[in-house]
DNA sequence: AGTAAAAGGTTTTTT
DNA sequence: ACCTTTTACT
């Protein structure tokens, strides 16, 4: 560890890219030579800051293209370089490599994956692929007749990704966090190792790969090479990044005793970390000096976001962390102070149970609207997706506009996923997941046929699939396409007026001569004729393939659009009333995960009870308690000016709907010792509580992945 | 043998 | 709402 609390020294700089910034943040922004740690509390100012960095870097003469921004979304990235345009900098922001951790390793294997014997043409499954793939693998294995019921595809997929994540043995991450799958440890190594396989043949990678390959090229002979392309790399959300992550930036990086060091610059909040699920490891920013032996850090302690009534709140709740019932929570001391001393104090309301709750909110979200604030200026704030669909109706029947980030997305919804499958067969037709999908929708297809069907499109699993010189898989699977359109393949006789349809839209399509809009608008048959007997509510789901068509009709190239999407897959939730018009006001509903880095005049934030907020799977151990806590502080902070908590005493659990139980709930623990800091009240029937370096081999770097992989469970 | 329909279960948060 | 297993039907 080393002292965050040492002097800085202050110059006082001028220059136009540092205008409004104030003294620490200018020093950030302004610092060169020895790696630099930001310590950014929450609202005061990070965004502003690096942006300010990237402008003056570049003022001084930096070279864009050899600047690396690395965010926590696309999203981020966007609005913190339109923040670098908007001053005298202007264009040059454009040409920063900038994204999130999985897209820049996606840009950068193309150009170099063939030291690991990867094709540029490689595709990239995302958590729903690899589902379906663990899916596939696991009925191709025969796991059945076991007594007891078999992990689902979603748990063994998470299980693999925590291990790989976290870099830990599978018997650790069986005992720590999945002891209910104990039993199947030797059922999911063999599964492990088929799903490995599958994806190496097919010159598939899954999201843990595009970071492990990076990772691994790092350690390569083109190592130097990639090493050379970045003089400055900055990383935003430190906090949540995993050990991986770290491994990237460090192998990135020219150590600072070299003559052109690259200049590092991380910033993050150890009081916002919040995705340990995901195996983010905020020891990585503990850690920042030993893993860059010289850093210095700046902390930047002034909010300017919130009014102090607000933070009053959010610093007492994130003092409790001090207490006997946490693990460590955070490292770095601060205390977030705000000038902005007036302001109406948070509200704490008691509803007698869902229903009020929703009704009150929609209320105190019109009444502000009444007082001033647009929609658009506040936000619902929840733990967990299904928390907000009582609101949802209750905001709908009231015809209040809304957005919903976070929870299912609606690219995660069969249909989207179907018709996705389409496009991804057209693109790759050795995508065997993709042809999966579509030939399963045909009736009369079960896994016998699609078994029989898979061989005769050539993706017999007897030995490698061949591959020329570049890895790419040559003939054998490449011309999966044309054999599905020869017709010489026998389909069930109950599919033939859909099989007709598919070879006659898949057949056009393959021409190359439509645009990817106009390639969803000719397979949009091909659904209508599926759907009907896929799907209960066919009508809304055909809608939503116009909604894909016009988000497609952005992209010129079907390989962009699809890559894009798996990529940075858009974060709203698909919505019934269709997309709200830009020029409309409109609520936002979110995630506290999804809502990491907003702020809104005015936030509502519910269901903070005991048992939603902490959740209650998270109470078993101080870690995930404390990671809970993490996350109250982050709702409380993205308030501006009114913050309005609530709780029902009693809400449903509609887990399973048969017994449609009710629950009493108490105040989160986190909010119990600080009721003082609140302005209280009920609503209708509440009242008060209820008591209840050396160069490998070329190819080296995918066996050693594979073999970092398989040590994992063997 | 193989598919479809019906019954029985289901640990948040997401790049 | 969706997935896995069981049962019934062709």
């Amino acid at each position: 560890m080393f002292d965050s609390s040492a002097p800085v020294d202050l110059p006082a700089l001028t220059h136009p890219a540092l205008d409004g910034l104030n003294p620490e943040q200018r020093a950030a922004a302004a610092h060169r030579g020895v790696p630099l740690l930001i310590v950014a509390g929450a609202g005061t100012g990070k965004t502003k800051t690096l942006a300010a960095r990237v402008g003056h870097l570049v003022a001084e003469g930096a070279d864009p293209n050899r600047i690396l921004l690395l965010t926590f979304t696309r999203r981020a990235a966007e609005e913190m370089l339109s923040r670098v345009s908007n001053s005298a900098t202007n264009r040059a922001a454009a040409r920063v490599w900038s994204g999130t951790f999985h897209a820049i390793a996606n840009r950068l294997l193309r150009q170099y994956g063939g030291a690991a014997a990867l094709s540029p043409s490689f595709t990239v499954l995302d958590q729903a692929d690899s589902t379906d793939l663990f899916g596939i693998v696991r009925t191709a294995e025969g796991f059945a007749e076991r007594g007891k019921r078999f992990p689902r595809k979603e748990t063994i997929s998470a299980i693999y990704s925590r291990m790989v994540n976290s870099q830990q043995k599978l018997g650790t991450v069986l005992d720590v966090d999945y002891p209910w799958c104990a039993d199947y440890a030797d059922d999911l190594r063999t599964l492990f190792g088929a799903y490995t396989a599958t994806k190496r043949s097919q010159q598939v990678l899954d999201y843990d790969d595009l970071l492990l390959f990076w990772r691994g090229l790092t350690v390569s002979p083109v190592g130097g090479a990639m090493r050379d392309l970045f003089d400055h790399i900055l990383i935003d959300e430190y906090q949540d990044t995993n050990p991986i992550q770290a491994d990237i930036i460090r192998g990135m990086t020219r150590p600072f005793d070299d003559p052109c060091p690259t200049e590092v610059c991380a910033v993050g909040d150890d009081a916002q970390a919040i995705y340990g699920f995901r195996s983010a490891s905020v020891e990585n920013m503990w850690a920042f000096a030993e893993h860059f032996p010289g850093a210095r850090t700046i902390t930047l302690e002034e909010n300017y976001r919130s009014t102090s009534p607000i933070l009053a709140v959010a610093n007492a709740v994130l003092a409790q962390a001090a207490g006997p019932s946490f693990g460590e929570v955070t490292h770095f001391a601060k205390e977030l102070w705000s000038t902005r001393t007036s302001g109406i104090r948070p509200r704490l309301i008691t509803a007698s149970d869902e229903t009020d709750q929703s009704r009150f909110v929609a209320e105190a979200v019109l009444d502000a609207r009444e007082r001033g604030i647009d929609l658009r200026e506040q936000a619902v704030l929840f733990r967990a997706g299904h928390h907000s669909d009582g609101l949802e109706l209750e905001l709908a029947r009231r015809d209040i506009p809304f957005v919903k980030y976070g929870g299912l997305k609606y690219l995660e919804a069969g249909h989207v996923k179907d018709l996705l499958a389409l496009l991804r067969v057209l693109e790759n037709p050795a995508d065997v997941l993709a042809w999966h999908r579509v030939l399963a929708t045909l009736s009369g297809v079960g896994p016998a046929t699609l078994r029989r069907l898979n061989d005769e499109l050539g993706f017999g699993n007897e030995g490698d699939a061949p591959v020329d010189a570049d890895g790419v898989p040559t003939t054998r699977t490449a011309n999966a396409l044309d054999r599905f359109l020869d017709s010489d393949l026998k389909l069930p006789s109950a599919a033939a007026e859909q099989t007709k349809e598919l070879r006659n839209a898949l057949g056009a399509c393959a021409t190359g001569s439509l645009r990817p809009a106009e390639e969803i608008d000719r397979l949009k048959p091909f659904c209508q004729l599926i759907f009907p007997a896929k799907y209960d509510n066919p009508a809304p789901r055909l809608a939503d393939l116009d909604h894909l068509a016009s988000t497609a009709g952005a992209y010129r190239s079907r390989d962009r659009f699809l890559t894009e999407l798996t990529l940075d897959p858009p974060s709203k939730t698909s919505e019934q009333a269709g997309p709200p018009h830009l020029d409309d006001d409109w609520l936002t509903l979110s995630t506290i995960h999804s809502a990491k880095g907003m702020e809104w005049k005015s936030v509502h934030l519910i269901h903070a009870a005991d048992g939603n907020l902490p959740s209650d799977m998270a109470i078993g151990d101080k870690a995930g308690l404390a990671e809970e806590l993490r996350l109250l502080y982050v709702g409380l902070t993205r308030a501006r000016d009114e913050l309005t908590v609530t709780f029902p005493l009693r809400f449903h659990v509609h887990r399973q709907g048969l017994d449609d139980r009710h629950v009493y709930a108490q105040l989160s623990r986190f909010l119990e010792p600080v009721r003082p800091l609140f302005d209280q009240g009920h609503t209708g029937a509440a009242e008060g509580t209820v008591d209840l370096t050396d160069p490998i081999a070329s190819v080296g770097v995918a066996d050693e992945v594979d073999a970092m992989l398989f040590s994992l469970w063997d």
